[in-house]
DNA sequence: GATCCACGGGAATACACGGATG
DNA sequence: CATCCGTGTATTCCCGTGGATC
């Protein structure tokens, strides 16, 4: 989008009195194409895979660092630039019998939380680098590992980013190690929370520590603000949200994002302090990030969306909810149990202690509540 | 026929608590 | 008083089965 089609739909939305001009723009699981406030550490991943842009293959790095500290942010600008830039944006080549056609490398961003198994890593992976279709079932792990390494063959090589590596519920750096183990042509960028010196596994030289934000978060908020709303937002309100986050760039925009539609139903033409202070009281600090519930199965998302519909979700035990939730859906209570006690697990909900009456015997039951942001999630969960 | 993996259910383990035991 | 035991529930762990796909 250019500047004079960016200022006319400005003055479009404005006169209409939309506020919100483009929601992605605040949604904490889409990234920008620029990364703000980052440079030195772009730099310093650039720097890691310098022999790029000698055509060679570097060696894998490991980038971590806090919950919302933008690691994704910088890793999955990063890729998209590359594959755009150095990458083929359609091979055109044919494979002439000992041509000297030039090969590419090629870029693949990998999310741990939607691909949980080597199978799906690899499929994941080779649905990046080939546009026929790729077997879902059917097909054995070492048969798709197969095919890889075939479709490699086509490339100079590929670099991964495997993002997310080691939460509850992915892969890890170790499991990471060992899917591209034999593969000569692959090199990786893993990124997760954990700091080296806790990890068993061994870790790459290369490691890049992504801290949290401070000042620099404001700026974010606001060149994110700049996009998505029609209005600029006040630097003051800007301030506030990164202060409440305490550096969390995820929940500063998931508590904007709820002010933002706040502001939107109430048809304001700026996001008022009031729209701000319900953003922050409907996002729980450190809770479970949106992208995590989002990338959940479907019928893990199912179950939340019964279970936020549930006349009283505040009480009730996981046994009486989850009989509740297999009366609306077409799984079987136990099933729907399994799943809430194992999304408590992966702490995208909470369990609490219900208070109970003293008659009772045996262990305690307990409820769970979420720990995301519902708003978000009944907005941003489509289909 | 092979393969992956989501379901579903049951086995094993953890916890709560009152009462018995040392 | 500290520990163990029995009973009843909650929670975790595990695995066979079957659907969908190749």
């Amino acid at each position: 989008m250019d500047l004079a089609e960016r200022i006319a739909r400005r003055r479009s939305q404005r006169s209409e009195h939309r506020l919100v001009v483009d929601w992605d723009g605040l949604n904490p699981a889409v990234h920008l194409q620029e990364p703000v406030g980052r440079e030195a550490l772009i730099e310093a991943l650039l720097e890691a895979i310098d022999p790029l842009f000698d055509e060679t293959l570097p060696s894998n790095v490991y980038v971590w660092g806090p919950a919302g500290a933008g690691k994704s942010a910088i890793v999955t600008a990063l890729m998209s630039t590359l594959e755009g830039e150095l990458s083929p944006r359609q091979p055109i080549y044919t494979t002439t019998r000992g041509g000297s056609e030039r090969l590419e490398i090629r870029f693949v961003y990998v999310d741990a939380r939607r691909e949980t198994s080597r199978f799906r890593i690899y499929r994941q992976t080779l649905a990046a680098l080939r546009t026929e279709s790729v077997p879902r079932r059917g097909v054995g792990t070492d048969e798709l590992r197969a095919q890889l390494r075939a479709e490699l063959a086509t490339t100079d090589g590929v670099l991964i980013a495997v993002d997310h590596l080691d939460e509850p519920g992915t892969i890890g750096l170790e499991d990471l190690q060992d899917v591209f183990a034999s593969f000569d042509d692959v090199a990786w960028i893993g990124v997760g929370r954990t700091p080296p010196d806790d990890l068993s596994a061994p870790v790459p030289n290369a490691r890049i520590h992504v801290p949290r934000y401070s000042y620099e978060l404001v700026d974010i908020l606001t060149v994110r603000a700049s996009r998505a709303l029609s209005r600029n937002l006040d630097h003051d309100q800007a301030r506030r949200l990164t202060e409440w986050a305490e550096g969390n760039a995820h929940d500063a925009l998931a508590a904007l994002y709820v002010a933002a539609v706040e502001a939107d139903a109430a048809e304001a033409n700026r996001i008022r302090s009031g729209d701000v202070e319900r953003g922050t009281q409907a996002i729980p600090r450190g809770g479970a990030p949106i992208g995590r519930v989002l990338a959940l199965s479907e019928n893990e998302r199912v179950v939340l969306r019964e279970l936020l519909d549930l006349p009283a979700r505040e009480e009730g035990s996981i046994d009486a909810v989850a009989d509740e939730i297999a009366e609306r859906s077409d799984l079987t209570s136990s099933t729907v149990k399994r799943l809430l006690y194992e999304l408590a697990q992966i702490g995208v909900l909470d369990r609490v202690q219900v208070s109970v009456g003293s008659s009772v015997v045996g262990r305690n039951p307990s409820m769970v509540k979420p720990n995301f942001s519902t708003a978000l999630f009944e907005r941003l969960d489509d289909t």
